[in-house]
DNA sequence: GTGGGGTGGCATAGTGGTAA
DNA sequence: TTACCACTATGCCACCCCAC
């Protein structure tokens, strides 16, 4: 998933920002409200996830209005805070301004980064009626769709297994987002490098010539092929074969 | 300290489009 | 048809980081 998270610095945001790369995710943090409000406004973020608790803009101010301006801005991803908020006539006014999952500085990061996928597998389940979104494990074994395993920084298919490098995981991840639309380079380089603000163009070159072998030792029914001068596309033999 | 894996930079080859 | 250019794919090498 591609994460923004609006938090100040602190050992707790230093915390969540290490467990959410960990787990796979490409990560933005922004710690200043204003440049927070502009990044999710001007480009595409699955979730966001504001940590109220971490800055002081908010935890002075009006955390209902703060929240207001945000989700006037999120474009459709998830949203997520993280507060402290005793009182549930706020949580319930937070939930009716667009907020979808509220936790408290307690939080558990198992339970939050877990949430997160099933809203976003809901949200994109209700986008386009994909039967079940990137990175979503499933106990069919009969499912022969292109799954990633996060846990195990895999791709999975059927019983077909690549075990896939940061890099490689995030570009097949941000493809496998698209359902064989194109995807553009840059738009996969701010996926799979949140941290860089440029790339090497030979740098994505590379990690699309390792994901292709992988994916050809592993066997899978899919390729990725290259839309010049655009980008990339994941495509499926089903799909090459409609194509044909 | 060492080895292995991941990553980035550079070089080179291949391919397709376009103009002469 | 040929030369040129832009774009892409791939190999090689060096560096960095982390586990042991």
């Amino acid at each position: 998933m591609r994460i923004l998270l609006i938090a100040a610095d602190s050992v707790q945001t230093r915390y969540l920002s290490k467990a959410l790369t960990e787990a796979a995710h490409s990560l933005e943090c922004q710690t200043e409200w204003r440049d927070a409000i502009f990044v999710a406004s001007s480009e595409r973020f699955d979730a966001v996830v504001l940590h109220a608790n971490a800055f002081e803009d908010i935890a002075n101010a009006d955390i209902v209005s703060s929240v207001r301006e945000l989700a006037g801005h999120t474009r459709g991803a998830t949203l997520a805070v993280i507060a402290d908020l005793p009182d549930p006539a706020v949580r319930s006014e937070l939930l009716w301004l667009g907020v979808d999952a509220c936790f408290t500085r307690q939080f558990s990061f198992m339970e939050l980064h877990e949430r997160l996928r099933r809203l976003d597998a809901l949200r994109i389940k209700r986008r386009d009626g994909a039967p079940r979104a990137p990175g979503e494990t499933s106990r069919d074994t009969t499912d022969d769709t292109l799954k990633l395993d996060a846990s195990a920084r895999a791709a999975v298919q059927g019983d077909r297994r690549a075990a896939l490098s940061r890099h490689e995981f995030m570009v097949l991840e941000c493809l496998l987002r698209a359902r064989e639309a194109t995807m553009e380079r840059a738009e996969m380089t701010r996926y799979a490098w949140p941290d860089k603000d440029e790339i090497n163009p030979a740098g994505v070159n590379l990690v699309i010539s390792h994901l292709r072998k992988k994916l050809d030792a592993a066997c899978f029914d899919v390729r990725i092929e290259t839309v010049a001068g655009v980008g990339y596309r994941l495509v499926t033999s089903r799909a090459m074969q409609r194509a044909c």
